[in-house]
DNA sequence: CCATTTTATTTTCCTTTGTATTTAATGTAT
DNA sequence: ATACATTAAATACAAAGGAAAATAAAATGG
């Protein structure tokens, strides 16, 4: 199971361009599934970990919907639709913006606070084990694909 | 819009592990924003893409469901399910397998490798395009991705 | 100040997924 | 041969996701 070839069983690429599309697409597959099963005891979902993650990083300076948007890692998902999950759960808080009615600022709860220590431990291990990589590597492989996005 | 820090505007990450996963799933996102832009015109999905060249590469000979399921890029995917939307579109065709009934033939049409043939040009131009990357970095990062999964 | 445009967020509609279950056929063991 | 287990594929159902429209507030420009 080790190269892409073997794995979905595809003798050549056209170019090493597009062995690297169909490689990212695989490997993406590969850490979601994986990454969604660590995830599962804990009842949320890896873009709701993201957006937890998101607000801790504010240290209790509150972030509006379309800040976190930004952020976030999927561009294409709803930011709103994820607060309100989130929300469900007692994990953030919404509050009418008093400076700009539109905006709406988020702020992660206690709640929220809790949950996300008690993931971070497993996902640390998660990262861990799930790259195959020395530090050395990681750090290549960060670099290229920054690069990749140009 | 370099690095993955700028990006997602997040100072500094744990470890190059935990910031390689961030770095995937964020390029992941790149990529295929881009790609069901480019599939678009031509109403079909990276994944049915996936399954049609999946299709060609038997050059005439028939393959099971499972079979494409197993060498799918998302595994999570449910290759019926796709199977079914693409005879939808008169794409491929369904045969009963003689022996063994409870299996079934999946085969490209003629129609369906018109659209691949298509389609195939946008690919290749695209691939190089959105993979800002030299050849032979492309070659090490196709390295590293094989190595991370282990 | 009023009309128009822009911005922020939510909501709607419809399609796509994830997961589990169902149906049908084959294989296996007694 | 019969019962039980396994496998292949399809389906059912709930949840998630993409894209665009709707709502509401603020900014802009006469």
């Amino acid at each position: 199971m080790g190269t892409i070839e073997e794995a979905i069983q595809q003798k050549e690429f056209k170019d090493p361009f597009n062995k690297l599309v169909v490689n990212l697409l695989y490997t993406h597959s590969y850490l979601v599934t994986a990454q969604s099963k660590m995830f599962k005891p804990n009842d949320i979902s890896p873009e709701q970990y993201n957006v937890l993650r998101i607000l801790r990083g504010q240290k209790g300076k509150p972030i509006t919907v379309s800040s976190i948007q930004d952020r976030m890692l999927n561009k294409m998902s709803n930011a709103s639709r994820l607060v309100e999950k989130l929300k469900n759960k007692g994990l953030v808080e919404r509050n009418e913006c008093p400076a700009d009615r539109r905006q709406v600022d988020i702020l992660i709860t206690e709640k929220g606070m809790e949950l996300l220590c008690t993931v971070e431990k497993s996902v640390e291990e998660f990262n861990q084990e799930i790259v195959h990589l020395s530090e050395a590597e990681a750090n290549v492989l960060n670099d290229l694909l920054d690069k990749l996005r140009g």
